[in-house]
RNA sequence: CGGGGUGUCGUAUACCGGUAGUACGCAUGCUUUGGGAGCAUGUUGACUGGGUUCAAUUCCCAGCACCCCGACCA
């Protein structure tokens, strides 16, 4: 991608109605456009990262026997007046058509993926099934706040599995956990992001949250360091020691919930009368379990944690591209360089602007926070090559043009 | 939903009861190119409605919008 082709451009200053360092940083950037109070617009660079996340995530629901599907956002009443939630979903978005017909648009889908599997799912050899969507998500919230991280349309992956037994929930339960933490280890969150206990649904004691340590976080949770394990606070009264080791030592910090996960049981099931036939020949009801991830909150909490004062430093495996190339006055040698890179199969935004100064390319460059940034100037070439710098680190490298692609492959 | 704050060119801001200024941006030209460069010329603005006043962008009231704190967050 050629800089100076690219909606949009970065802006000087930040923007002075938003207080959030996400949504400064990637309003500055030219990753998103506010529409209005936890509305958002992704734009070019902030919606390839934003299919990244997505794609990642959907690799491994797709891993785990999660079988992508798409609902609908617009979602007749009855099916919200079958689980009482017309009336009790306080941030459900309600709206009349023309012929007085009434929805909701989706705040969450158990209404629809509920009489939706049930049409399919008959008998025990029906089950276990995991169906997934990424899908925008509307919420009334009453304040939203934070910029990307509590917004009234945001993505959301929303997985929905079913099974014949309690037991064979927690069996698939568990393989849920183990896939959500590979995906914060792609996106380079594992580290800081805690299993953490949470007040539970209907069905369940407690629920799990995923919280991500943050600064800004809107939740506080107390973590033991030795199970890497945490308790969201709402629970601290009735669980006040680790849940695996029972130490009391706990470490209080604020955290953005990036995933929850949670056993339904039958609520939903008796609701919409999904039940199957077990092997018996007897009629039962199905199980089921709900687990969600943030996509556009998950881009969010990476630039909240992941920064500098200069800017963003987006891991490689969610960066908008891979190198950003910088042309001071060679733009020929550029040019050329430009066109290997893309040979190759490197994803780069090539900083063309030929009215720009060298300062604003490398500030750019830092605020937009691509993992290599690679200038080709009069200077690099009397060097013999061009200079590679990682946005996380501090070493220029000089790399000969003939070796770069091969370079940059090796990192 | 309760409380507080803020609304001035595209962005960030200044001043003011009487002709609204600056910087950046943008446009044109010339110069410049290793950390948002320089000169010249040009371009664009008082959230909405009502009130007070000879006169309101300025003061008052209401609405709307955004931000913050709290409550809420299946």
């Amino acid at each position: 991608m050629k800089q100076s082709k690219l909606f949009t451009r970065t802006l000087k200053e930040e923007p002075k109605d938003e207080v959030s360092f996400n949504a400064r940083v990637l309003i500055r950037a030219g990753f998103i456009d506010k529409l209005a109070a936890g509305i958002y617009t992704l734009l070019p660079l902030g919606l390839k990262v934003h299919q990244k996340i997505c794609q990642i995530i959907r690799e491994e629901m797709t891993a785990i026997g999660g079988q992508e599907i798409l609902m609908p956002a617009l979602i007749p009443k009855e099916n919200w007046e079958a689980t009482g939630r017309w009336e009790n979903f306080d941030a459900l978005f309600k709206l009349g058509s023309a012929e007085l017909k009434q929805y909701a648009l989706g705040a969450t889908h158990e209404e629809v993926v509920t009489p939706t599997v049930g049409k399919y799912i008959l008998s025990y050899k029906d089950l276990s099934l995991a169906v997934f969507q990424i899908q925008t998500k509307f919420r009334d919230e009453k304040r939203a706040k934070g910029g990307l991280i509590r917004g009234r349309e945001f993505s959301m992956k929303d997985l929905y599995s079913f099974h014949p037994d309690e037991e064979t929930l927690s069996q698939y339960y568990k393989i849920v956990q183990k896939a959500y933490f590979k995906i914060w280890q792609r996106l380079g969150l594992l580290d800081i992001t805690y299993l953490t206990y949470a007040a539970g649904g209907a069905f369940s004691k407690y629920s799990h949250e995923f919280q991500t340590v943050a600064e800004s976080g809107e939740d506080t949770i107390f973590i033991c360091e030795a199970c890497k394990l945490a308790i969201n606070r709402e629970i601290i009264d009735e669980c006040s020691a680790c849940p695996n080791c029972h130490n009391t030592e706990l470490v209080e910090k604020r955290a953005i919930e990036v995933g929850n996960i949670f056993k339904l049981g039958t609520r939903f099931s008796s609701a919409f009368g999904l039940k199957y036939l077990d092997a018996a020949g007897e009629e039962k009801e199905v199980v089921m379990g709900c687990y969600g991830i943030g996509p556009s909150r998950l881009l969010g909490t990476i630039a909240e944690v992941s920064h500098d004062a200069k800017g963003i430093i987006w891991p490689e495996a969610v960066a908008p591209f891979r190198v950003h190339l910088l042309s001071l006055k060679e733009d020929e040698e550029t040019e050329k360089i430009y066109k290997d890179l893309l040979a190759a199969g490197i994803d780069t935004l090539y900083d063309d602007r030929a009215e720009a100064q060298a300062g604003e390319k490398f500030t750019d460059a830092d605020l937009i926070g691509c993992p290599y940034r690679v200038v080709v100037s009069a200077k690099s070439l009397r060097e013999g090559g061009v200079e590679v710098k990682q946005r996380a680190g501090h070493n220029l490298e000089i790399v000969k043009i003939s070796r770069l692609v091969e370079f940059l492959n090796r990192q």
